[in-house]
DNA sequence: AGTGCCCTATCTATCGTAAGATAGATTTGG
DNA sequence: CCAAATCTATCTTACGATAGATAGGGCACT
C-alpha cells in the first residue's frame, strides 16, 4: 500500500471519528491530503470500500496494541479501560468504530461487517484473558458507553466515573 | 404543535436513529410524511431546528416514561435497564440521543446541546433515585453501550449479556 | 515502452434553503 | 353581517453548493 494511500486513510479515519461514514467527503479528504478527488478515487474507488479499509486497519491496530499490553502480564480490565481511555483523551477523542457502530442500519454492508468484525475481536481478547461471556460483554460495553456519554457530555472525567469501580474489582483478580 | 409537525417529527426520529444528523434529508422526511420538502421547511425553518426539536420530544418522553416507572417503587436500575432494552428490541433499534452522540462533534451546536441535556437528564434522574455519582455515570454508560455493541453485532442479547450482571446485583438493594 | 500515479474536466444526482403563488380558514372593521 | 384583510399550510420552482463517480490526458520512473 503506497504512502498516499495510507494519508487517505489517516485523513478519512480523523473524519470518521467526527462524524461517521455520512461526515466526510471525496472533496474533503482530498484537500485534507493535499490531492485532487479523482486521486482518491484511485486509490480507493467508492467510498464504501475507504470507509472499509480504515476500519479493518484500525481493529488490526487495536489488536495489536492490546496483545502487546496482554502479553506483559497486565491486568486484561485494566489494559482495555485504559485503552479506550486513551482515544477518549486523542485529538480525535472517539473510536471510528463506535460512532460507525452508533448508526450501523445506515452502513453500506462491506462496512458494517468489518465494524462488526471490530466489536467480536475486542470480545474474542477479553475471552481468550479470562474473562466470562458476561463479563466480556459488561466490560466492552461499559468503556464504549463510557466514551460516548463523555463525548456527548464533553466531559472526559465523565469516563473515569463509570470506570472507576470496574478498575477498583479488578485489582487483583482477573474477573 | 400541529399534527402534520409531529409526524413530520416521527419520520425524522425514526430516520435519525438509524443514522444520525447526516443519515436524513428532508426530501426523505417529506416523502415520507407525503408532503413537499418545503411543507417541511414551514414548520421546521433550518434542519438544525427539526433535529433540535426531535431530540427534546424525545429527552422529555423518555424523562415522564422514567418517572412513572420510578413512581410505582420498581428499583431504578432494573427501570433504566429495561428502559433502555426496549429500545433495542423496538423496530428502530436505536436511541436517537446515542447516535448523534457518538458523532457529537460534527453536529449543529444547537443539537448538540439537546443531546447534552438528554444524558444530563438520565444522570440527574439516577443520582435523584440514590446512585452515587459513579455509580450512575456506570449505570448510564454501561446500558448505552451494550446497546451500540448490541446493534454493531446485530445481536440484541449481547445487551442481556452485558446487563446481567447490573440486574443481579440491583436485586433487593439500590445501588 | 509501459505502468503507476495524479491531474483536469465533467457527469448526474442530491443537498439545504429560499422565493413566490395559491387555496382555505380566520379575524377584523364598518 | 358582510367584506376586507390577515393568517396558515401547502404548493411549484429554482438557486447554488456539494455529493460520489468517471473519462481521458500527461508525467515520471523502471
Amino acid at each position: 500500500m503506497s504512502e498516499v494511500a495510507d494519508t487517505i486513510m489517516d485523513a478519512a479515519e480523523r473524519r470518521m471519528r467526527a462524524g461517521g461514514f455520512n461526515g466526510f467527503s471525496f472533496r474533503e479528504i482530498a484537500t485534507d491530503v493535499g490531492v485532487k478527488s479523482s486521486s482518491v478515487h484511485y486509490h480507493f474507488p467508492t467510498k464504501e470500500k475507504l470507509a472499509a479499509a480504515v476500519v479493518r486497519r484500525y481493529t488490526n491496530e487495536v489488536s495489536e496494541l492490546i496483545d502487546k499490553e496482554i502479553a506483559t502480564g497486565a491486568d486484561p480490565v485494566k489494559v482495555w479501560t485504559r485503552a479506550f481511555r486513551g482515544t477518549l483523551h486523542s485529538e480525535d477523542r472517539m473510536c471510528p468504530c463506535t460512532v460507525l457502530a452508533a448508526g450501523v442500519l445506515d452502513l453500506p454492508q462491506e462496512v458494517a461487517v468489518e465494524v462488526k468484525r471490530f466489536f467480536k475481536m475486542c470480545l474474542d481478547k477479553l475471552i481468550d484473558a479470562g474473562l466470562s461471556k458476561n463479563n466480556a460483554a459488561q466490560l466492552l460495553s461499559t468503556i464504549t458507553g463510557a466514551m460516548v456519554v463523555a463525548n456527548a457530555l464533553g466531559d472526559t472525567s465523565a469516563y473515569d466515573r463509570a470506570t472507576k469501580e470496574l478498575m477498583r474489582k479488578s485489582s487483583g483478580l482477573n474477573a
